[in-house]
DNA sequence: CGGTAATTACGATGCTAATCGTAATATTGC
DNA sequence: GCAATATTACGATTAGCATCGTAATTACCG
């Protein structure tokens, strides 16, 4: 039986609590890691900032309905919940993470 | 000929830029009413909000890329992109217009 | 049990941005 | 030209938040 971290239902996601949530930069390339590593706890994340930062970025991504939280003894490895936000919102996260940088 | 103010071409759209500018509750707001009426100038749209407000919030989703303003005499009409937005981040835009407020 | 590691809680700090009020600019109509 | 209207430019204020450092908590391991 698995432990997990307090999460929003599906149903209780909201459009603009996601949005504010993925308008910081740090979270937004937090975002993008998740989607290649598939699951990584906050220590593990290859970020510039301290590990208590990332520990926040990461509660706020977990509060809006981006990410869901195992516990695992002392580590809360965190992966995006695609299932859940391409059915709350068809194409969002999808087509976050599938742009390209401007070319300007 | 049609006169338009400064806006970012197709593949200067930065993903990070607009979800920053959609990130903001009277920005949404204000994509939301453009949605429903295709165009309107900043004192048409009725918004909780100095009229000096909304000119800003309005040119912040101009310079993001989100909408594209005429200039008509005095008057600044603006509409969504959404062709534009469909075309470099397919599903975004219509995703956050199509979602539904939470049940909680 | 004692040490180490992962995470979080908390307070402080500094920066960004939302909002306002006012003034300036530009255009239309009389 | 003059008045009225739409918008913007500008400065000021204020609130929110990203970040940090440290301390506290919890779990694992020898």
């Amino acid at each position: 039986m698995q432990t997990w971290m307090g999460q929003p239902d599906l149903d209780e996601i909201d459009v603009a609590t996601v949005l504010q949530a993925l308008a910081d930069p740090m979270r937004l390339r937090i975002v993008r890691l998740l989607d290649q590593v598939e699951e990584s706890t906050c220590t593990a994340l290859d970020l510039p900032v301290k590990v208590s930062t990332v520990s926040h970025h990461v509660n706020v991504l977990r509060h809006s309905g981006v990410v869901s939280t195992r516990i695992e003894g002392t580590a809360r490895p965190s992966r995006l919940r695609r299932d859940d936000l391409e059915r709350r919102f068809p194409g969002l996260l999808s087509s976050i993470l599938a742009a390209t940088p401007p070319k300007a």
